[in-house]
DNA sequence: CGGTAATTTGACTGGAGTCAACTATTGTGG
DNA sequence: CCACAATAGTTGACTCCAGTCAAATTACCG
């Protein structure tokens, strides 16, 4: 089985995260962990201090409210880091598989050590931190000030992009194994309107999202309602 | 004048940053710059690799739309560290001064090049990022899932968290040189509504915000409707 | 003081939410 | 392998929160 460091040698989105030349620290030998579908990996509130490396599947990290509406903060896949916190306590947000997930799993007091000890490590964290910060900006840009066709059109092609960085899709086709339940709690609306608004996308020939499979049918049109520039993404 | 270097070793709110034991680096011997109010620090799009380090005053890092609409993504602070890339390309937002701005300027590179040498700077870098990311996840909450009256209510209640810690807000009471407009551009709604939100949150006896000053009146009745937890500011 | 920016208010509109029913799909145990 | 339950998707009718438009009024600044 693959150790964490091995991962890290050869993921195709190294850039993502760390690629090479500290493969020698010791808590990078791990193997990663398998989680079923639809289980949770952590629970926001929780105390422990485990931190997420994805190795592969689809996972959602989300933040519950009290009147039990949730907002899905992001989509992590293969190579992101999850639950890195600037300082120990309580979680703040769940992760729970929708796929099968292959997870490494380091405690944040050895990530830090390392980190401590190896400035090449501690810059590609902090690369990797700096890019979920974009990805999470544009996120709020798209909830904030986008309508729900811009809005829903941004995200698919947001997920084409990140996909085809780690080979997960191919000339605007990928599957996408979450429901529209999901997609509402990502896009700030409802389980209805997603449904209706997907309906319009496809109507005006844009994209079409049918039993988890994912079609960019009109590519410049689809960019242009979406106001999507995948520069941020790089 | 106080360098970077001095700051980091004096800034109360050290922990969102750089504290102690790396104050030999050279870089970091610079001087804040001062910008006047309502002056652009930085362009989205602009292809510089500068990064800046707040010292004092207040600014907003927003990204606009081809609309012409924007949406607020932080008002960062003194301490917070703004336009950390993970990789070298154009901007992803602007930055703009609201009142007077106190700012350390580095470069990416060299600040890249401290990081690699030493990693306990990585390691605060990481850190401060973390945290950025928390504040992000939970606006992008805020937008995503409260609606008017609570989603203003948590950003008022965020933001006298945030400048308590660096010594800006006494008893619920604080300066916010923010206008309406802007307000609405942070929270992702009109300025008419913001101002009819504000008035029936004064109305309730919850919060006033008037001629930029900030006085929470109920905090207990403010948070439950805020659904606030400081807990991710930490 | 005069002009610009910010705030406030009213009347009206509309996009997205709510409620509710129905259909399609998936998955599971007998 | 089917029956049937549970989950996911679809659609219609209606509501409502927030947006739009427009016009004061007030605060701020040179």
């Amino acid at each position: 089985m693959q150790t964490l460091s091995q991962f890290m040698r050869t993921h195709p989105a190294g850039a993502t995260l760390l690629k090479n030349g500290w493969g020698t620290n010791d808590f990078l030998d791990v193997s990663p962990k398998i989680y079923k579908p639809h289980s949770v990996i952590c629970r926001q509130d929780d105390n422990d201090d485990t931190i997420f490396i994805l190795k592969s599947g689809w996972a959602i990290l989300y933040r519950g409210l009290l009147d039990g509406e949730r907002q899905i903060i992001d989509t992590p896949l293969g190579g992101d880091i999850v639950g890195f916190r600037f300082v120990d306590g309580p979680r703040f947000a769940s992760l729970a598989s929708i796929t099968e997930l292959a997870v490494y799993e380091i405690s944040r007091k050895a990530l830090i050590d390392a980190v401590l000890s190896d400035g090449r490590l501690g810059n590609k964290i902090a690369c990797s931190l700096a890019r979920l910060n974009a990805i999470l900006a544009e996120h709020l840009v798209n909830v904030g000030r986008r309508n729900a066709m811009s809005r829903t059109a941004h995200f698919l092609l947001e997920l084409e992009e990140r996909l085809s960085k780690v080979g997960l899709s191919d000339h605007g086709r990928y599957e996408c194994p979450l429901t529209q339940h999901e997609l509402a709690d990502i896009l700030g609306m409802t389980t209805v309107h997603v449904n209706r608004t997907l309906r319009e996308l496809r109507k005006a020939d844009l994209v079409s999202f049918k039993a988890g499979h994912v079609e960019v049918i009109n590519r410049k049109k689809l960019v242009e309602t979406a106001g999507f520039d995948k520069e941020y993404l790089r």
